[in-house]
DNA sequence: GTAGGGTTAG
């Protein structure tokens, strides 16, 4: 049809330029303009809308603003693709200044110039914008527009403004599929996944879910551990044919992995006929996370010769796979690599990473050096990795150093003090240790409690630490009890040092023996069948005593025993862990 | 014709 003196008309080319637009193809995008010019639609309006948003899709600002300029009447959906270039490129101002124009030209605007305006990719810097542009939506009544809306729900959860959003959202007279879509993933993303799946099941009463909705519950299960709600998705992946939109694959892929299914992640990801940089990523970290640096680094290799361009997320991957796996040569080659072969310049995550794997390999010297020598400010993230390799290898002098950074930088995150005074109850310091804490207490500084996670058949259990709310408390804590004495007899030995030191050491280990993922395993083990692995989460880094203990429990009872921390898995058979204790 | 909701790291 296109070239060869055969007739397409203008309306052909203005169907055409949208899907381009979307797939961000800039060359073909040009070539559709070539056409557009010898066909002599040079002042076609539609044409050149079209046009005004490919480029500016394509990150092409400027042509997109020169072709603006050269229409001579632009009407509203004109004004609109290029106050939506604008915002779209993060250049607020423009934006902001031609909806001045065109609202003093005493057109009407809708609820796509409003859509446009709203600074959604890049929210950061812009809550003030925000409210001024909803408070004219109110007055003017365009706010009931749903795609109006959604859109303010969308950039104020990515604001980290959920409540607001919430307010929005309840608001809303008219909801549609998008409406719910977006307050849902708004959740996910601020890591309010029960929330999230509670709205889930709300919406199932009004609406079916699209793939939109289930990547975001898929997330929200990959975040959760939860397995069965997972499962569920996937059989409603397959009943409604969703099998080949990539981004349920992706995510299907993580929910797996972070599940604790490597292999069933692996499948899915073999079995993937379309993969991009994002599902690679999610690959490559489900290793990471697993342990497997040397797996995390062949798929690296086959992706590069996959002809997939790697991103930073992807380095980051491997780093962080290479942390794992105490894999420092090769962590400092792929640091290389990414600069000097592909051109990246480190951001301070990757910078973090290479501190870590220096730090958890024992060479603190060097990472400190590392540190020093780094072009940018170190941030919270890469004094933090280096507190936590003092904690493992209990260097008290540069935990003093890296804390001192990090009370400056961040004197709210209670998970430093913690560290701090972990590594100086290691070293038997313990009038030091109960100071650091003593600060927390005296600064009324909230710590994250923790909670561990464990689904028998498909209903959830959680469990907190010391937690009698279960229905089946006293069986649990007599399973306990009995796996304590047996513990004993193996020559276990509670791990106090790393915890409380103002309790007296009978209570300090009665306040042990009932952290929540003992208590969760000890159900567990109640629960299944004799044989049967036990998968458990927990949302923060499991302590010194629980995973020794964890070991323990491993041979004893004969199970293979698979725990997800914050960091990663540990998968326990007889009385070893995957993390060789360095986690 | 312009326009709202989604996956990966930490």
């Amino acid at each position: 049809m296109v070239g060869g003196g055969m007739g397409f008309d203008s309306t052909t080319l203005a169907t055409v330029l949208p899907a381009v637009a979307e797939l961000q193809e800039l060359k073909a995008g040009m070539r559709v303009h070539c056409l557009a010019l010898k066909a002599g639609y040079h002042s076609d309006v539609h044409v050149l809308t079209g046009l005004v948003s490919l480029y500016s899709k394509c990150k092409e600002l400027e042509t997109a603003r020169l072709l603006f300029g050269h229409i001579s009447q632009p009407d509203l959906i004109c004004y609109n693709a290029m106050i939506a270039g604008y915002t779209c490129n993060n250049e607020t101002e423009s934006s902001v200044s031609l909806f001045r124009d065109l609202l003093a030209s005493g057109e009407k605007v809708n609820s796509s110039t409003i859509v446009g305006l709203i600074p959604v990719s890049s929210p950061f810097g812009h809550l003030h914008l925000t409210g001024s542009l909803q408070t004219f939506c109110v007055k003017s009544g365009i706010v009931s527009h749903p795609s109006v809306s959604t859109a303010f729900v969308t950039v104020y959860c990515r604001l980290n403004e959920i409540e607001l959003a919430r307010q929005l959202f309840d608001q809303s007279k008219e909801k549609t599929l998008a409406s719910w879509n977006a307050m849902i993933s708004g959740y996910t993303q601020n890591g309010l996944t029960e929330t999230a799946i509670s709205l889930f099941r709300e919406m199932m009463s009004e609406f079916s879910p699209n793939p939109v909705t289930v990547t975001s519950i898929l997330s929200a299960c990959a975040q959760l551990g939860a397995i069965s709600l997972g499962k569920w998705a996937h059989g409603l992946i397959k009943s409604k044919n969703l099998e080949s939109n990539i981004y349920v694959l992706t995510s299907l892929v993580d929910m797996y992995a972070k599940c604790g299914s490597i292999v069933e992640a692996r499948k899915l990801f073999d079995s993937m006929t379309e993969k991009n940089v994002v599902t690679w990523n999610a690959m490559i970290s489900a290793y990471g996370l697993h342990g497997d640096g040397h797996e995390a680094l062949k798929l690296f290799t086959e992706m590069l010769h996959s002809g997939i361009s790697p991103s930073a997320v992807t380095f980051l991957s491997v780093l962080y796979a290479c942390s794992h796996a105490g894999l420092v040569r090769e962590g400092e080659e792929i640091l290389d690599h990414m600069v000097h072969n592909h051109g990246f310049e480190p951001l301070p995550e990757h910078y973090a990473c290479m501190v870590d794997i220096l730090g958890r390999a024992g060479k603190l010297e060097k990472a400190l050096e590392f540190i020093k020598e780094m072009p940018v400010e170190p941030g919270p993230p890469v004094w933090g990795a280096l507190l936590g390799a003092c904690m493992i290898h209990k260097n008290t002098e540069l935990a003093r150093v890296a804390s001192e950074n990090l009370f400056e930088l961040d004197p709210d995150n209670t998970g430093y003090y913690v560290l701090l005074s972990n590594v100086y109850s290691a070293d038997r310091n313990f009038p030091k240790a109960a100071s650091v804490r003593q600060v927390v207490k005296n600064r009324n500084l909230a710590k994250t409690p923790g909670c561990t996670l464990v689904e028998i058949g498909e209903t959830p259990h959680v469990f907190t630490c010391g937690d009698r709310s279960h229905p089946q408390a006293t069986a649990i804590y007599r399973m306990l009890d009995e796996l304590l004495g047996k513990m004993a007899e193996a020559g276990f030995q509670t791990e106090t040092v790393t915890a409380l030191h103002d309790v007296e050491e009978e209570e300090k280990e009665l306040m042990m023996k009932v952290h929540s993922e003992k208590l969760a395993i000890a159900f567990a083990l109640i629960e299944t069948a004799p044989g049967a692995e036990i998968r458990i989460f927990k949302n923060l880094r499991v302590c010194l005593d629980c995973h020794n203990a964890t070991k323990f429990i491993s041979k004893i009872t004969e199970r293979v025993i698979v725990v997800r921390d914050a960091n990663r898995f540990h998968h326990f058979k007889d009385g070893i862990c995957s993390c060789g204790d360095y986690w």
